[in-house]
RNA sequence: GGAGGGGUGCCGGAGUGGACAAUCGGAGCAGACUGUAAAUCUGCCGCCUUAAGGCUGCGUAGGUUCAAAUCCUACCCCCUCCA
């Protein structure tokens, strides 16, 4: 029978490596759930996968587009379910590893998310809106389309105001009658990796000063060269901004350096929001201790359960 | 030895008699999330308490005052300049 294993857990925690032993274990193929890993020329400050793990495993959706290419959750969660079709048609076992915990779940809990690409122009009539008259204004709006919507959207978060009136205008529907869920037809299993706040950022620090030994600011450095504007979502990403203040000359290197190390500091804070470690549909494991005995067991008991 | 400047919460840094548990920023902690989400947004952040409230508190020790982080005295420490 068919099933999915998803490795989650916040960044820098050691998910890309479980993966792969896993995937030489139980004959596996890695989908990716990072949501910079899919850009290409972004290697270093994105943690991405070797080429030579990439040769040893099968890794998918990663280095799928360009940095100034567009893209969404609902793209991502459409390849990942056709990657994950094609892995379980080829018997394989799909293993789903990222930290996004948007994407993981929007798989794993199998969201339908409204089929309402962007528009630009929209977003933008109604940012300046938000300017002129206050984020308020627009959230009135919206409470007054769709209150269900505005009891679950913060006053003052204007961007997903802003994606919920647009939701409206594109399907004339409320928004918060599109917010269903389907969950996938096979069962799931969760592995979270974790470990003392403490030791984690030792890691990140650690991690980060790597990034920066192995040449983060050269790579940075050439994707502006290749006409990357720092200003696309892609160089929003952690690493990529402070190297581009550096190279802007705004900041010195070791502040920028500083300045990676506590925003991702904060991203896995952020990500321990989406994985929370009292959820109990997630067997956490504490990667100080020796985790290959007891997550393999677990993932044999698993398989064996699903046939 | 002399002259000046300064010591505030984990850090930086405001405040110069009452509205100060102390602006603000950083760090830290908790949380929300169906927009490229590594985005965007919310709350907490001296101690006790669910809260109301209480307690301790601005280098140290005294003092003035109804009232002190703020004024006075002494002492300790740091920085700059002169010797």
């Amino acid at each position: 029978m068919n099933c999915l294993i998803a490795v989650i857990g916040p960044t820098a925690v050691g998910k890309s490596k479980l993966a792969i032993r896993l995937a030489q274990d139980f004959n596996g193929e890695i989908i990716n759930a990072d949501s910079r890993q899919i850009y290409r020329f972004m290697d270093i400050g994105t943690a991405k996968p070797s080429k030579a793990d990439r040769s040893i495993v099968t890794h998918h959706l990663i280095d799928i587009i360009d940095p100034d290419e567009p893209f969404s959750l609902a793209l991502h969660k459409d390849l990942a379910e056709k990657v994950i079709a094609d892995v379980h048609q080829r018997g394989k076992l799909p293993i789903l590893v990222g930290g996004s915990g948007l994407y993981i779940w929007s798989i794993v809990e199998g969201w339908l998310i409204p089929a309402v690409p962007p528009d630009i122009d929209f977003r933008q009539r109604l940012e300046q809106k938000a300017k002129e008259k206050g984020a308020s204004a627009l959230f009135e709006e919206l409470r007054k389309i769709d209150p269900v919507a505005s009891t679950r959207i913060m006053p003052t978060n204007l961007r997903r105001i802003i994606r919920a009136l647009e939701i409206h205008q594109a399907t004339g529907k409320l928004p918060s009658q599109l917010w269903h869920k389907q969950p996938p037809s096979f069962p799931v299993l969760l592995i979270g990796l974790t470990t003392d706040r403490q030791a984690l950022y030792t890691m990140i620090d650690a991690r980060v000063d790597e990034m920066i030994a192995s040449g983060l600011v050269n790579e940075v450095t050439e994707l502006i060269y290749r006409g990357y504007n720092l200003v696309l979502p892609s160089m929003s990403g952690i690493g990529y901004r402070q190297i581009g203040l550096f190279l802007q000359g705004k900041i010195a290197l070791p502040q920028a350096v500083q300045q990676i190390k506590y925003e991702t500091h904060q991203f896995a804070r952020r990500q321990y929001a989406w994985f929370h470690l009292k959820d109990t549909r997630i067997n956490w494991f504490d990667v100080y201790g020796n985790i290959q005995e007891p997550i393999n067991s677990l993932v044999e008991t698993f398989l064996n359960q699903t046939g």
